[in-house]
DNA sequence: CAGAAATGTAAGCCCTCACTTACGGTAAGT
DNA sequence: ACTTACCGTAAGTGAGGGCTTACATTTCTG
């Protein structure tokens, strides 16, 4: 049930935004801040939200921490949805059944 | 950008739970509150969150609304999270090449 | 060793949002 | 037609979370 963490991290934007500037390189946290309205202590709050949900990484570099995309949490989720996903179908195709069933002029 | 919203839908408990209970068998507002702590009316407000975002539709039967999974919010979610997955692990391979190229005494 | 640079953490404020109660509307039953 | 059942919506309240300022910590540099 880890994807709960992950759904909770994802759903405010600027930690979205975070994770789509880390799309491409990875960041240093006072870089990061430097492209939102919000204070750095604020991006630090959010990447610690982040990294707990396996989401992005950290890497240590002197007095810098080098912020990464990781796979991990993103694997979570996707596994989950998939599993949702699989459930959705067979309830949508067990509906169609159950509809035809019924004839074309029972609607 | 619907994504977003489909998060922000997921991102609460309740509406993950409504979601599960969906997941089986399609249900009216009643029977699905009954499963659940809180009123009646706040399952209603959380199905509309939950039908904005795609993730479910109703079935007028009568005076009953039969709420079931829809694939459509999932779908786009899903869309979305593969085209991240495939950045992370790109920027997970680079820095991996990153990493190999300065030799492993550099470490 | 002193000072600066980069970041995490604590305390507090404010606003969003989930919940409740009350009400209105529609369909079925008698 | 009246009543009952089922549901959505409006208004109001309370708590959780995001933001800020202030402070502590670690590492590099001169």
């Amino acid at each position: 049930m880890a994807y709960a963490e992950i759904l909770d991290a994802l759903s405010d934007p600027t930690r979205r935004a975070i994770v789509e500037a880390l799309r491409n390189t990875p960041l240093p946290v006072g870089t990061l801040a430097q492209q939102f309205p919000i204070s750095r202590p604020a991006i630090s709050q959010h990447l610690k939200v982040l990294s707990d949900a396996g989401l992005v990484a950290a890497d240590p570099q002197g007095t810098r921490r080098v912020y990464r995309l990781q796979p991990d949490g993103l694997a979570t989720l996707r596994e989950y949805l998939d599993t949702l996903w699989d459930d959705a179908l067979a309830a949508y195709a067990r509906e169609a059944q159950r509809q035809s069933t019924k004839g074309p002029f029972d609607a």
